[in-house]
DNA sequence: AACTCCCGCCAGACA
DNA sequence: TGTCTGGCGGGAGTT
């Protein structure tokens, strides 16, 4: 029996998965939120901005507060930290991974025992005292603990670290829930802990901290983190080739090269990030550039403001291959003819492109109607003389 | 078929 | 007791 929910009798609906994912939803929220004079952020009200429930905010707030983008305020109540806060968050990461005297460095870290309650205060507070409500007194604790385990910000924090200290640049989830699991081999957890980590790792992505790719041998799906550096190093796609944008299409492949490079660049990420000079990709050279890094750190998702080299953010246009930099006087009507913004984003892509072929055939259409107008009314003009010429 | 991950139930914490 | 928080896994969409 057919139902209202059989694909045949489906409407063509305007639902999409994709604009529902929690990386579409992050990417949201941070250009909601990632501007200047933004310090509190409520979640009733970030729900309701985005048009969201709860449930999914608390999903965001608590992966970006576990890299110290915000913090716990009070209830319901979250303190904008932005992008700066970062490299902090990531460097004490790094510490711990690298201090914690639970963590077995195998060729993959067990993170099963990585946390206990001296190491873990709630996922923003690896600085602060935290004198947050998260941390409970006495009475709840133990079953608080447990809970806190299994929390989205200490997952996302130990996720983290098994990137930094894994010798491995490409992880797949499975391997990372293995990790992160322990010893446990409960085909139910092992889901349950990988459907988090696609979370997680979705979040993660859409901030350009980690990529996606497959696993030149195993084919698998895996990530590879980015980190800061990686992040503006990627966002600088060399201009001569847009597709040796670090940047890989999912499914190529990655050469040792590459790998090598980009394994140094992984560890360089957590030591560099308050560095106020990044190499960047401009025009296809390498060049250092200095930026703040600190309080003036761009914010992510925002167009850059000031260097035009720099590209932030998911939306952000990429500068095609072969385009250099503005000349004065240039030939704006060429540069319009030959210069096609490649959007990272599919969807800005395609309608960008849309509304070229767009403007193009309406330009077309517009120039065959002068066109024939003109020469109409030279035909009537005639016709009009050939008229008079009767008379 | 495997991968991906949205969605919302529901239990525990908190006010 | 009502509300907030968020772990969890079913199952639908995507590849």
């Amino acid at each position: 029996m057919a139902s209202l929910h059989d694909s045949e009798t489906k409407v063509p609906s305007l639902y999409s998965r994709k604009e529902k994912s929690l990386g579409v939803l992050c990417s949201n929220f941070l250009r909601l939120y990632n501007r200047e004079g933004v310090e509190s952020i409520g979640l009733d009200n970030a729900a309701t901005q985005l048009g969201v429930e709860r449930r999914r905010i608390y999903d965001i707030v608590n992966i970006l507060e576990s890299v110290g983008v915000l913090t716990r305020k009070a209830k319901n109540q979250y303190t904008w930290k932005g992008f700066k806060a970062i490299p902090h968050a990531l460097e004490e990461l790094r510490k711990q991974a690298s201090t914690n005297d639970n963590l077995k460095m195998s060729q993959y870290c067990s993170f099963g025992t990585v946390v206990n309650e001296n190491d873990y205060r709630g996922p923003s507070n690896s600085n602060n005292s935290n004198t947050d409500s998260h941390t409970k007194t006495c009475g709840s604790y133990k079953s608080d603990t447990n809970r806190k385990e299994k929390s989205l910000g200490l997952l996302t924090q130990n996720f983290i670290k098994l990137f930094i200290s894994s010798k491995e640049d490409l992880i797949s989830l499975d391997t990372a829930a293995t990790a992160l699991l322990g010893d446990v081999h409960d085909p139910t957890a092992m889901r349950t802990k990988v459907r988090r980590l696609y979370d997680i790792a979705n979040v993660f992505s859409s901030m350009d901290l980690l990529e996606k790719m497959r696993h030149p041998e195993s084919g698998k799906p895996s990530f590879r983190w980015l980190g800061l550096k990686g992040h503006v190093e990627t966002k600088c796609v060399p201009l001569d080739n847009t597709i040796n944008s670090k940047r890989r299409v999912f499914g190529t492949d990655i050469s040792n090269q590459d790998d090598l490079k980009l394994k140094k660049q992984k560890m360089e990420c957590l030591s560099d990030w308050s560095s106020k000079e990044v190499t960047v990709a401009i025009n296809g050279n390498i060049e250092i550039v200095k930026v703040e890094c600190d309080e003036n750190l761009p914010p992510l998702p925002l167009p850059q403001r000031n260097s035009k080299e720099f590209v932030f953010g998911p939306f952000t246009p990429v500068v095609a291959s072969g385009v250099k930099k503005s000349k004065q006087g240039q030939n704006w009507e060429n540069l319009a003819d030959t210069y096609r913004p490649q959007y990272r984003n599919k969807a800005l892509n395609d309608l960008f492109g849309h509304y070229v072929e767009a403007w193009k055939s309406w330009y077309v259409e517009a120039a065959e109607k002068k066109h024939t107008l003109a020469f109409t009314s030279k035909q009537t003009q005639a016709k009009g003389l050939v008229v008079d010429d009767t008379r």
